[in-house]
DNA sequence: GCTCATTTCAAACGAACGTTTGAATTTGTT
DNA sequence: AACAAATTCAAACGTTCGTTTGAAATGAGC
């Protein structure tokens, strides 16, 4: 989580562990196999607890659509359930699976595209359905900006001692922290749509960056 | 931009540039320096536009608060322009941006932390005047959220091919990027505050993640 | 209690890294 | 042309990396 996945070595994790560095290679393979397992080992369950959630609140919707703040919570709920995990350490995985977003490594980022093409897709569907005004285009975009918003978030807050001068354990509050992202991104998920976004010949849509 | 600031080594770029490996130890000193180098060229100028072109808005509104799209498009044009210059290869640049926010080198985050400093908190000053009903601790982060899109969607928007199946020349499209993530963004930071955030006894403010 | 598969361990391997060195080369000035 | 400063260059430095090796230790089944 501090160094990322390049700067982390082995010998470090194995002597934090107090196991032998070989250990590694015996039991995982390689270290980019070990790094799959750490983030397998919680993401897909995680992953599974948000698709369950989205049905549980479907089906007691009984066909109507959910509200954003609803399909929100499917989202950040089995994310805060593993923060409050101390044992497992859990706010540090979700800090680490924060910087794995942003690692540039391709087999991470082949990795991570495995394990969320399911649970987006099924996300997707319920925003399609709660927001039918919105073009499936530009939904996705929004999907998009709200899984950054996220993993940003999650990765740590780091960014925050530029933005504010909050208290360190303030800043630290994961779970006041997703309460006040979610009516952020619902109200942007909301918003309605610019006439026109493929168009570029509308004034309207475009004189935002004409100027200057 | 591909590798991230640990995997790429300067045997690489060297290479890549048809220059003495030594080069970069004789005119910059060390890895860090040529990596700060690099960022602080077009990052400083950025960000001074940014600055200038928001006290040009309030100027010209005379007094009277600016929207928030007016502020987004102060941060978002100057980025663009940078974009746009081809010559210096300006998108890549936003990407290799966007990668360093997520980057949890120390050298990074603080070189990052004194070129921000000064455009964030002219930013928040002007978010602050336009939207007077937020208080000052709901909207850092507010403006931790948008910075967190921001750098997310600059930093090369991979994970849109796990979102959506979008055609690669509109996923390269920035211009068209940022007009979608400006609404967006400015209607999140518009949203009504929630009743009492900072007290955790608020039954409204607490329902959202207690169930399940 | 022996056997054999599994796991642990210290040591070493080859490769790649950022950096340094000192001699060549180029450049600018007289 | 000659000198001095600045720059380029090939080579090597010491370190660290992920991985491999082969022997020692452990554990389960008969």
């Amino acid at each position: 989580m501090e160094h990322g996945f390049e700067a982390t070595s082995l010998r470090l994790i194995t002597t934090a562990a107090a196991v032998n560095l070989a250990a590694v290679n015996y039991h995982f393979g390689s270290k980019e196999e070990l790094f799959q397992a750490v983030l397998t080992r919680r993401l897909d369950p995680m992953n599974q607890d948000r698709m369950q959630l989205l049905s549980a609140y479907e089906t007691a919707a009984d066909g109507k659509p959910l509200t954003c703040e609803k399909i929100l919570a499917a989202m950040f709920i089995p994310a805060l359930k593993l923060a409050r995990d101390h044992e497992q350490g859990g706010k540090n995985f979700l800090r680490l699976l924060g910087r794995a977003y942003a690692d540039p490594a391709p087999f991470i980022r082949e990795f991570l595209s495995s394990q969320y093409r399911e649970m987006i897709a099924r996300f997707r569907a319920a925003f399609s359905f709660a927001l039918p005004h919105i073009p499936r285009e530009e939904l996705s975009w929004r999907l998009h900006f709200v899984m950054g918003a996220l993993s940003y978030t999650l990765a740590g807050a780091d960014m925050l001692k530029i933005i504010s001068q909050l208290q360190p354990h303030e800043a630290t509050n994961d779970e006041l922290l997703l309460q006040r992202l979610a009516p952020f991104l619902a109200a942007g998920l909301r918003s309605p749509c610019a006439p026109n976004n493929t168009g570029p010949s509308d004034d309207d849509g475009q004189h935002f960056f004409q100027e200057a």
